[in-house]
DNA sequence: AGCACCACCTGTGGGC
DNA sequence: TGCCCACAGGTGGTGC
């Protein structure tokens, strides 16, 4: 579900409200959903924990402790949810309860079951434990000369592909990459090798004004997304070609849906080659 | 190295 | 109307 402007848009809202409060007992409505430590001894980890910052690297959410680090990726359909009263607002899909010694919570619903939470005690075991295989941050840790420079690292890989892979660089997801494209002209087949001039600057400047207002918008709510004030996102009225087979494209030609790299791929034929 | 597949889950929507 | 299959904002593993 959540991409980077998705999560951003999380992380914004949760910092305020989060920031300073001391968790209480957690709740585990399915155990599994605990990538790490066990999940007991979570439960006894986390109590008397104060949150000071919250972050975010691609799609992982990282609320940084007094001591250690909560990371929690939302995969498909991960829900975070804050509750002034503590009340959970339904129960059907929810994995986890984590209250505060204020009585608020933050819960995290999950209809797929696919997302997870880390509780590590350093930045160190973080980097071996979750984030191992990740690069840097698409939006805030990639400056266009690195992106330049990675680009040419990876000359035999397709573009669409490329930008999903979250080892090259963090963020980026199906719908983005799919605006991202379109917005660059470029087909989501073609490979980095066969790009032009000036075509890899394009691509840089189109992830960048693609996520900045995905973040803008609230993020997209194609389906399950909602803010953690259970609010739907906008992005998805701004959308050119996800989601949008055989309606037309500005150009006047109807946006054709094909699979790459696996996934459901929309583009427009006449304006993306 | 890159890619196609499967797995993990549950729900929904289109086609027949 | 109802059933079945394909597919869904993601990722990790396998094997070619």
């Amino acid at each position: 579900m959540p991409e980077l402007p998705e999560v951003e848009v999380i992380r914004r809202e949760l910092e305020p409200l989060l920031t300073g409060k001391e968790f209480a007992g957690p709740v585990l409505h399915m155990p599994s959903t605990i990538g790490h430590p066990r999940p007991e001894e979570f439960s006894a980890a986390l109590p008397g924990r104060r949150v000071k910052t919250i972050g975010r690297r691609g799609k992982y959410l990282l609320i940084y402790l007094d001591r250690g680090i909560l990371t929690i990726h939302l995969r498909m359909t991960g829900n975070l949810f804050y509750a002034e009263d503590g009340k959970a607002r339904e129960e059907r899909f929810l994995r986890l309860s984590l209250p505060f010694t204020d009585d608020s919570a933050l819960h995290y619903s999950d209809m797929r079951r696919f997302g997870r939470l880390w509780l590590t005690e350093t930045e160190e075991e973080l980097q071996e434990l979750v984030l191992k295989k990740i690069g840097p941050d698409i939006l805030n840790d990639l400056c266009r000369e690195d992106f330049l420079d990675l680009l040419a690292k990876k000359e035999r890989s397709r573009l669409k592909a490329l930008l999903l892979d979250q080892g090259f660089a963090a963020g980026m997801g199906n719908i983005y990459t799919d605006e991202c494209l379109f917005r660059s002209g470029i087909d989501p087949n073609r490979r980095v090798a066969d790009l032009k001039e000036g075509e890899a600057e394009k691509i840089y400047q189109a992830i960048f004004d693609v996520l900045k207002e995905g973040i803008e918008y609230g993020g997209t709510t194609f389906r399950d997304y909602r803010n953690s004030s259970g609010a739907l996102g906008d992005f998805q009225s701004r959308l050119a070609v996800y989601g949008r087979k055989d309606e037309l494209c500005r150009c006047g030609t109807p946006i054709k849906k094909t699979k790459v790299a696996g996934r459901g791929t929309y583009f427009c034929p006449c304006c993306q080659k």
